[in-house]
Parts: structure tokens; sequence; C-alpha cells
DNA sequence: GTCATTTTGTTACACTATTCACAATTGGCG
DNA sequence: CGCCAATTGTGAATAGTGTAACAAAATGAC
């Protein structure tokens, strides 16, 4: 199955779907149907079925899927099968709740670094890490394997930084900094944006 | 102009261009094209025509729109004129870090109450906040004027939370929970969730 | 004043995404 | 065994989004 052939929206999704399936398997359900699914998530078993479909068919006629058998398989597809590491740029507020935060691990993803580009911060310690240097990034990359870049620095260094990363050949990007960064062909940004949430909220809110 | 004409993937996109404005507004630009936004934004200048024709007409052919201007309507259209006041729900670790973001206040969003579910947390202070029982929820609501809930609890306790803060009068969500929220008809809930992202990046990141 | 240049607002079109609807199966029950 | 109810996978229909293209208008040069 080709990335390219798949909409992005649906891939989205998927992680959702997953999501779901691990609640209701906490609940001791062994097979599930789309509608099940649709139900936890107010979507449509209509675009749960086809976005499946573009990956296989996992299901029987009738019954459903084998919850665990489709966990597996959107775990697989989305890669999460693997480990993945990642690497925290800026030790500010943020940056340290980050570093503290405990969902990310129980999901396969470890933070295994943690730089700053403040002379101040180099050195220092937070959780369990020795604050680098930025000088130190290909050193990480290469020996550490990480691929994935968590930025937390003010808005103003936060495309330099993004900068730095790919060079150093990160390929995905979790982006806290309140911009919309320019990065070459075939590296992967998310922002996570909580301000921007709210500005559009606003919008169905006002004269209520 | 109705909200229900306007498609929402176009509101989302206005605090986008807020955002670039104010970034161009700081480099000292006056008059500003569809062209300049669509560059910092990585977007085709057609698309930030297209949402701005859904409000109105704001610029000048051959010229371009008057930065000031456009965005003072975009805030007004999203209703960013307004002071909007939150309360928080969940004062452990990511709550305290919600709690501690300097991100919210600039954009006029304040946090002005601090709620949490359990005997420990309730009478603790958290920043400048006392930790306040549940049950002064609508307390907070009526006297404060606060419209939007910030839910920063464990994913077993959030749909509950959710559910006592619609009850009460809150009409915005920001859930940072990692569930899909049932809200009645009305209620506008944004989904704050990094996991997820980081989930779907792995896909486009396997096998390379 | 005229002309070349720029850029808007909008219409028409192309593309993408979602929903519908149904044939094909499956499993359970009497 | 045969029938009923459930549910998948998918092609067709609908709905929604983004892009291209252009007339109309504004500016500035000369």
């Amino acid at each position: 199955m080709q990335s390219g052939e798949v909409p992005e929206v649906v891939v989205l999704r998927l992680p959702l779907y997953i999501r779901a399936l691990l609640q209701l398997q906490r609940e001791g359900v062994g097979v599930v149907s789309s509608h099940q699914i649709g139900e936890r998530l107010h979507m449509t078993p209509a675009q749960i079925r086809k976005d499946l479909s573009y990956f296989g068919k996992f299901g029987k006629q009738g019954r459903g899927y084998c919850l665990q058998v489709l966990l597996d398989e959107l775990r697989d597809i989305l890669g999460l099968t693997e480990d993945w590491r990642a690497c925290l740029v800026g030790v500010g507020r943020l940056g340290r709740a980050i570093i503290n935060y405990t969902g990310f691990a129980p999901e396969g993803f470890t933070i295994v670094a943690a730089f700053d580009s403040s002379e101040e911060q180099v050195g220092g310690s937070v959780g369990e890490f020795t604050v680098r240097p930025m000088a130190e990034l290909a050193d990480v990359v290469n020996n550490l394997g990480v691929t994935i870049g968590i930025v937390a620095v003010p808005s103003e260094q936060a495309q330099n930084v993004i900068g730095q990363l790919v060079d150093n050949g990160i390929k995905g990007i979790l982006n806290y900094a309140p911009i919309a960064p320019y990065v070459p062909e075939g590296i992967v940004v998310r922002n996570i944006d909580p301000v921007l949430s709210l500005q559009s909220m606003t919008f169905y809110l006002k004269d209520k």
C-alpha cells in the first residue's frame, strides 16, 4: 500500500479508531462492528468501513471485526509497532511540561534528549535529562536513533530551530510554537496550538 | 452573516490570517496582498481571497488590503474584540502547566477559576488560584461570566466533567483529555491531543 | 491622459470527501 | 437445513473544498 494513494484525512482518523478499540477492549468486547466504533467516535459506520477499505478487508460480513486483529492491523499500518524516539528543544515552562507529560510513553513515544539554545539552560537538569546544547543535535540523532523533534521554543526561534532539526536528519516535527513553519518536502509537521483552537471557537460563541 | 453558511474549514483558517497579519505588521507592512499572506502561511492567494469573500469585501483591486482594517475586521468576525473568560478543571500536572501557560492572555483569553473533583486538591492553591470544588461551578459561571471550560482531567473523568460544564451553562470546551466527548448541539468542542498527532505522523515516517 | 501593471472578488471547474444503498456473506435459531 | 437478522465492502450519488482564470478597478509612470 502506497501512502500516496491514501487521503491524509483518512490517516488522521486511524488513531481515533485505535482509541475506540482500546476502550471497547477494556470493556471486554471481542468482536466489534463499524456501528459500535462509530458510536464511540460520533461518526457514521460507513465512513469507518470506507476508511478501512483503503488498507484491506479486515471484517466478516454479518459479524464485524475481530477487535484484536483490527487493532493489530491498524497499529501496523500506522507504524506503531516500532518504538519512536523524540528529542525536545526548548526547556522553558512549556518544554518542562512536555517532558513531564505521561501520555507519550504508553503509546510508544519516548523523549530521549532535551536541548536548549540558551547558554543558561544548557548543562542544567530537567527531569532526568541534562540539557544539551544544539551542537550535540547531530550526535543525538545519529547515536540515539531519534526521528522526531518536539519544538517548544518561543515563536521567534521556532523556524530556525526547525531548520536545524531538519538539517540534522529529523523527519517529523511536533511543533508547539504559534507559527506555520516551512519544512522541505517529505518532512511531516504537526502543530499543537490551543490558542488557534480558542480563536476559531469564539466565532460560534459570540452573540449568544 | 449567518454562521451556518460559512464552512467550518474557513473559520478554522481565519486565526491563521490574523497571525500572519500581526507578523507582517511587526515588520512595518501597512498594505498587504493575498499573495503576501499566502507566502507566510504556505497557502495559495486564491484560497485566502475566497475565504475572505464569505464575510465581505475588504480589499482594493490593484492594491491589496489595508492591514489594520483587515485585522480589525477579522477580529470582529471571530468575536475577538470581547474578552473571553475560561475556567480550568483538573489541576494535575497538565492543568498546572495550562494555568501557567502565558500564551492565552495576550490573545484575550483569561482563566479566572480552577476546579478539581478530588478532595485532596480542593482548597489547595495553584498559581494565583485557590482550587474550588465542582459544586461551585454554577456560581462561577453565573458570577464571573465564564463561557469556556478547559478540561485537563484523566480520560475516565473527562466525559463526566464535560457533562457538568455543559449542564452549568458552559458553551465552549477546550479538551485536553484523549477522548471524543459527546456534547449537545450548539456546544463547541476543540480537542488538543498531541498523541493523536504523533500517531498519524508515524504513518509517513515508517519504512524510511 | 493613456498605458502597463497589479490585485481584488467571483464564477466556473476540478478535485476530494462523505454518505447512501445494496449485493454478498455470515452466523444463529428453530 | 432453510430462513432471518446482521454486517461488511464497495460503486454510485451527493456534498463540499480548493484552484484557476478573468473582468473590473486601482495605481503609478511617463
